[in-house]
RNA sequence: CGGGGCGUAGCGCAGCCUGGUAGCGCACCUGCCUUGGGCGCAGGGGGUCGCCAGUUCAAAUCUGGCCGCCCCGACCA
């Protein structure tokens, strides 16, 4: 493992993000495969837990997974005309398959509601049949241009829920309901606060009637889309035929949502928590939540340190705390110390010959960096408080960074003056709210300034209705405007 | 596609101007020694110097062509 220093913050965030990501061993770049990633273990772990909170939260909100197809007809992205418009130029496409030229292409899925709207098609007849709940975990490609680790690559895993509903109302409640399980683990799993909102008409999904988003900001003050839920209304219903008959007997098309979040996540919580030091992981996503350190002198301390040391792991695996022992021979406990630290894990016990000798360990956070020395008698339940109080912590600072830099904006010029200079790399990221019709005009003239609106808060608490900046009308509400990845 | 840069050990780089048996740091292997924040010492393994051609007694080094990658811009759920 290298030891190369990781790149402060404040000297170039960009840089420090790969570093970040590098050294806690989360994943790199597939150099043979352009734009490709290597998830390595530790980043797939932290993915696993992620994976296993959004999908416990899916069955209890009555969905199903299921799995299709990678491929998909080529024509099936033409039947919707924003859909083909918005993802034909990212697609990947398979022209050649067995040796021969194929009659009709095949592409690799961007994204997968027209396939799903053929089978819906074929699944539902009757409002018997509705709700369809159906969620699938997923690869896909989508052939960006610039590419990072994490944030954006040309393959990415992630989920795609894909419902059909009865009614327009029952659609949009369920759209609804699943941005707020995003938001639910945003911030309570994730410890990454995010705002709920609707995206302009001019950021939402290529067909869909309406597109909902969290979004989050990270250190360096850019915006983040963190997930989204989609209203597609009964746009995809028509291009692939998905009739039900209602309770009168008549004929009708469904109505459907979509939504997703993605691998995306683990860029995001790593440019929400981390610091210079490398990765900081909130507990409950942390694959590794405390580490045994046992430190000792001579050969003679040795057998005891190491046994007390398992002995202390086993019992907090056994109050339900991942822990391990670092008992690997010939790397001394600094040496251990940075490995953790570069990793992520929240809790390092530190077993010396004076702790062993008076009972005690040192408990230290990763978070704070603060170290403490407890008895180790009823360790496990000192330790799982101090999870808990790390998790709540990590959230509290997180909301305090996302408040602090966000800002009002009374004109165009002042939103230009506060985010023209913002960079990935030099940062200063703000959120400005500001009043703003939705009118595709208006975004061009935010995207001129390399920034967008973000999307438009359900929760208002900047004063509601004004003038907008742009047009002079009067709009409801501010929105959010800033620089995003 | 426009502008800039770079291809030498797993990673990061020096050597190139001025041609003469390929080096440094980290990582890796062995041994001894250490272990409360990246131990030390000694020994060791690992290279078609991006590719092709030319010049030359001799090319990592000079010349020409090609290929690839990175950054900035354009593009972008």
């Amino acid at each position: 493992m290298s030891q190369k220093k990781i790149t402060p913050r404040s000297e170039d965030f960009a840089a420090w993000y790969q570093d970040v990501v590098y050294q806690a061993d989360l994943a790199e770049p597939a150099d043979v495969v352009k734009g490709c990633m290597v998830i390595k273990p530790h980043g797939y772990a932290v993915w696993e837990r992620l994976q296993a909170e959004l999908d416990r939260r899916f069955k209890e909100t009555g969905h199903k997974n299921a799995y299709f197809p990678l491929l998909i007809p080529e024509s099936f992205l033409r039947r919707e005309a924003e859909h083909v418009e918005g993802f034909s130029p990212e697609l990947a496409v398979v022209t050649i398959a067995g040796g021969k030229k194929l009659e009709e292409p095949y592409v690799i899925r961007p994204t997968s509601e027209t396939i799903i709207g053929h089978f819906f098609s074929k699944w539902i007849q009757s409002w018997r049949d509705l709700p369809l709940l159906i969620n699938q975990w997923a690869n896909v490609v989508r052939w960006e241009l610039r590419t990072r680790l994490f944030l954006r690559t040309t393959e990415f895993l992630w989920q795609e829920g894909h419902t059909a509903h009865a009614s327009e109302e029952e659609a949009r409640a369920e759209a609804r309901r699943m941005l707020e399980v995003y938001a639910d683990v945003a911030e309570n799993v994730m410890a990454m606060p995010v705002i709920k909102g609707t995206k302009t008409q001019a950021e939402k999904f290529a067909g869909a009637v309406k597109s909902l988003s969290i979004e989050a900001m990270m250190q360096n003050g850019l915006a983040l889309q963190a997930g989204t839920s989609h209203e597609l209304g009964q746009n995809f219903g028509r291009a692939f035929g998905v009739k039900f008959q209602n309770r009168d007997g008549q004929l009708d098309y469904v109505w459907q949502t979509s939504w997703g979040v993605s691998t995306r996540l683990i860029g995001g919580l790593v440019m929400t928590h981390s610091d210079d030091s490398g990765l900081v992981l909130p507990p409950r996503l942390a694959p590794v939540q405390a580490v045994v350190v046992p430190i000792y002198r001579k050969d003679t301390d040795r057998d005891a340190i190491l046994s007390r040391s398992h002995a202390l792991a086993a019992e907090l695996k056994r109050a339900g705390i991942l822990a391990e022992t670092d008992d690997r021979e010939g790397f001394t406990p600094g040496n251990k110390f940075f490995h953790w630290e570069q990793r992520g894990v929240p809790l390092t016990v530190e077993l010396g010959p004076r702790d062993l000798a008076e009972n005690k360990v040192v408990l230290k956070r990763r978070d704070t960096g603060l170290k403490q020395p407890v008895g180790q008698e009823g360790l496990a339940e000192s330790a799982a408080r101090l999870l808990e109080c790390v998790q709540k912590d990590m959230h509290a600072a997180a909301r305090e960074r996302l408040e602090s830099r966000t800002v009002t904006a009374e004109s165009f010029d002042q939103v230009r003056g506060i985010l023209e200079p913002v960079t990935a790399e030099k940062g200063g990221g703000k959120f400005v709210m500001a009043h703003l019709k939705d009118a595709p005009e208006v975004d061009a003239q935010i995207k001129a300034l390399k920034a967008s609106v973000r999307c438009i808060p359900f929760e208002d608490r900047y004063g509601g209705a004004g003038q907008c900046i742009l047009t002079g009308e009067t709009v409801p509400r501010r929105v959010v405007v800033a620089k995003a990845y």
